[in-house]
DNA sequence: GAGTGGTCTAGACCACTTT
DNA sequence: AAGTGGTCTAGACCACTCA
């Protein structure tokens, strides 16, 4: 069935076949994208393609005049696949369970406003959310929303829809940072996980913006000893 | 300056602007090819060349006949860099160390072994790794590397150099698999990376193909409370 | 100046999916 | 059967960067 993968595709193989044998290493000169064309039997264009595609993906380095190289490949980069809670519990075929444990709306404490990148007038909307498979604790997700970008948050009560939920669909597609960290337990923390204090717990803390404003920040909580994040392959 | 970026990315921009504002909503339709390269005056690969990169990122969904979609943001998929700890500690300006505390060759444990996908007679180099910084423990590797796939390790004694290093110069661009987990430290652990037991730690779990066979298996261990793993904006 | 990659075109044909 | 995206071409011109 090779006839039927694109050529751009057979090419791009072809190179990563070279590089994992160890036919090409790290800073090796591949030929040019003429050369190429014609050892393929395709236009330019088509090589072109996937050479980019490889240097996108860092597999490769390229510089016009000085030609394409392959890659000296430093750190790791790797796709994360954080998942929605819901989605989450559900593909365990654990039933989901979602209960608002706080919901206030004011000036946030200083830590956060930084967070937020507000000024001292901005409200936000502060909850406090539990997730649960099977009626057990499974996450905990504390929230701040920034009013001052999404002012109709003020309005909603999050009492039975997730302000995960709610964010994705009022306002999609925003940009992103995630920090990942382990901590232990606090006793709060640990009574609403039902775990024991000084448990070790993993945390992702999230801000996303939209149009360079912060929209939201939150951490989300989980037992360490439960929770795993796999990263599904990228580059090498 | 917009006259110098290239016509699909600013294609790009144009529908994600109109997506960030609210303009395109998820599950919205977008006009067609041929469409758009009337609407932005160009070409209609260049047209597909942008739309092919949104749906890449997951911001669009496209499928023939139906059309273009904005997509519905399930999870978040966020890119994470995980650097290489002689870079990682180099680039907080400490001093890097690297200290080689066991190696041996031989029959790995039962449940390593599964995680190499390897028979009863494959034999293994096991090592235990300190990294410092500044003299400090930073990192604990503990690594098995599967003689059956890069039979050349046997040789090497990774006194000076990391396994990391050696295994980037002489095993590149291989895919890879990564876990992360928090956990509390044990009594081993604790007392290398002088911390106290039960601290929480990060860990990272690394495992890594060549051609079908896993190259290596190996436990990163980072103290919870000084250790963070920051993603770069991907998709939303 | 010359060589490389980066972009773009106008048109073609194919593949998939819905009607 | 029709309409959409997916790939590919042959050629063009531009932009960067090294000698």
């Amino acid at each position: 069935m090779t006839a039927k993968t694109p050529v751009f595709q057979r090419i791009k193989g072809d190179i990563l076949a070279r590089i994992q044998t160890g036919d090409l290493r790290p800073g090796d000169l591949i030929p040019g994208e003429e050369a190429l064309a014609e050892e393929f039997g395709c236009s330019r264009m088509t090589v072109h393609r996937a050479l980019r595609e490889l240097s996108q993906d860092g597999v490769v380095e390229r510089r016009r005049k000085s030609g394409t190289r392959v890659a000296r490949p430093g750190g790791r980069n790797v796709l994360l696949e954080i998942p929605r809670v819901d989605q989450e519990v559900a593909a365990m075929g654990c039933a989901y369970g979602y209960e608002l444990l706080q919901r206030e709306v004011g000036a946030p404490p200083e830590h956060v406003r930084s967070k937020l990148e507000a000024g001292a007038k901005t409200r936000a909307v502060h909850l406090c959310c539990l997730h649960r498979a099977n009626g057990a604790p499974y996450q905990f997700e504390e929230r701040w929303i920034n009013l001052d970008t999404v002012p109709e948050a003020a309005e909603v009560d999050f009492a039975e829809t997730g302000p995960n939920a709610w964010l994705l669909e009022n306002v999609p597609w925003s940009d992103g940072e995630h920090v990942l960290s382990a901590a232990n337990a606090d006793a709060r923390t640990a009574a609403l996980l039902d775990i024991a204090e000084q448990d070790a717990v993993l945390t992702i803390e999230r801000r996303t913006w939209r149009q360079d404003k912060v929209v939201t920040y939150a951490r989300f909580t989980h037992p360490g000893r439960f929770y795993r994040l796999r990263t599904s392959l990228d580059r090498g």
